[in-house]
DNA sequence: GTCTATATCCAGATAGAC
DNA sequence: GTCTATCTGGATATAGAC
């Protein structure tokens, strides 16, 4: 005999792997005609259903918005989180900048929504944002092992990362002109940092994982 | 007596200025609405004409896109290109980027239409674009005196700067968070590329201002 | 949940009189 | 050059039958 509570774990499963699909299809839209450019019409013609059938998912275009920008999050969060093959601490700050450009120039549409946010009146929620946060906590951490603590080196990493990433993405979309530049961007940043911070020992255990922002 | 050229010459000019108006009146708009924002009903209504008549001036909504990164890509080389106080090259280099920093964070619709390139359909045309060109040559006249002449080193440079410019304006818009970094960022880059290009002395004579890009 | 049909609104752009 | 009036087409979102 099947109980109520095994219906109804169907039918939110169901719901949710619909809602998926819709979110994929969305993600191939914006990846043909521009993240701007998503309209509902498309979309559920794409889809396979019809337009106001997206609304008995979603409550608006934002909402969909917010799935597919978490589902990027969740991405971009699991792809930095993936093993390292390296040991050296320096190392791993080289492949982890290298991997997130890798991560940001293999898909600009996705780029654009995760860093750029120039859909108009879209801002991501709280829990589709928590992924991103995780992500960046792991880069703190990779910080840490090249004994890099002061926020203000924090904010420089991601300044001096994220340049050399946007300036990829605007300038050179499938060449290497600014990503060929990590190693050295890395090597600068980590003689400067490390003379500024005294050569500070790798502290025992990572720090707690507080104020991320 | 008064000569056909004359005339003609007074409505070049009455035709110039009402251009004119118009881009102050789509800034000014953009300033309240968002940049992508902008519509012509709204833009004519502020500009004290009937819609129909914007496209007596301008082809096309795009076409006013362009007239106002024009005026923005003059205000931008204007600038960037007014005295400066310091005479110490290391310190020239801090003041240019600190100026630059200011000039962005002053007025962020200005910003993101130069710099970030997120309005759907627009892309400068290269008349607009021109007086950005000037102002990075400029920038690259102002690395040359502290030695800096290696491509590579110039892209670091531009990855650098914009990418503290822009974690600034994404994430802490009125504070300085980043840009407070600049100095620091500065003397990062300056003992790095010196020390990677050997010291060399300041070339008497400016390179030319060939390749620009 | 899904559909057809439609409401409502606003955009960019044009026609043609004056 | 400027206007009134309008075209054309797009958008998000809803009503209500099934």
């Amino acid at each position: 005999m099947i109980k109520q509570a095994e219906i109804s774990g169907w039918r939110q499963a169901r719901r949710r792997s619909a809602r998926d699909a819709i979110v994929e299809a969305a993600w191939a839209l914006a990846r043909e005609e521009g993240l701007a450019g998503l309209s509902l019409r498309e979309l559920a013609r794409q889809a396979g259903i019809s337009p106001p059938t997206v609304y008995a998912y979603f409550d608006s275009k934002n909402a969909i918005y917010d799935a597919m920008f978490g589902a990027a999050a969740t991405q971009f969060a699991d792809r930095m989180a993936e093993p390292y093959q390296c040991e050296d601490p320096s190392e791993l700050l080289v492949a982890a900048a290298m991997r997130f450009a890798e991560f940001c120039t293999s898909d600009l549409e996705r780029y654009q929504l995760l860093f750029q946010r120039c859909v108009p009146g879209f801002e991501p929620s709280p829990q589709s944002y928590a992924p991103a946060l995780r992500a960046l906590a792991g880069a703190r951490d990779v910080l840490a092992l090249n004994g890099i603590t002061d926020t203000r080196h924090v904010n420089l990493w991601t300044a001096l990362i994220t340049g050399l990433v946007s300036q990829q993405v605007a300038n050179d979309p499938h060449g290497d002109r600014w990503t060929g530049l990590i190693e050295e961007s890395v090597a600068m940043f980590l003689t400067h940092c490390q003379r500024a911070e005294g050569r500070r020992p790798v502290p025992a255990a990572l720090p707690p994982e507080g104020a991320l922002s």
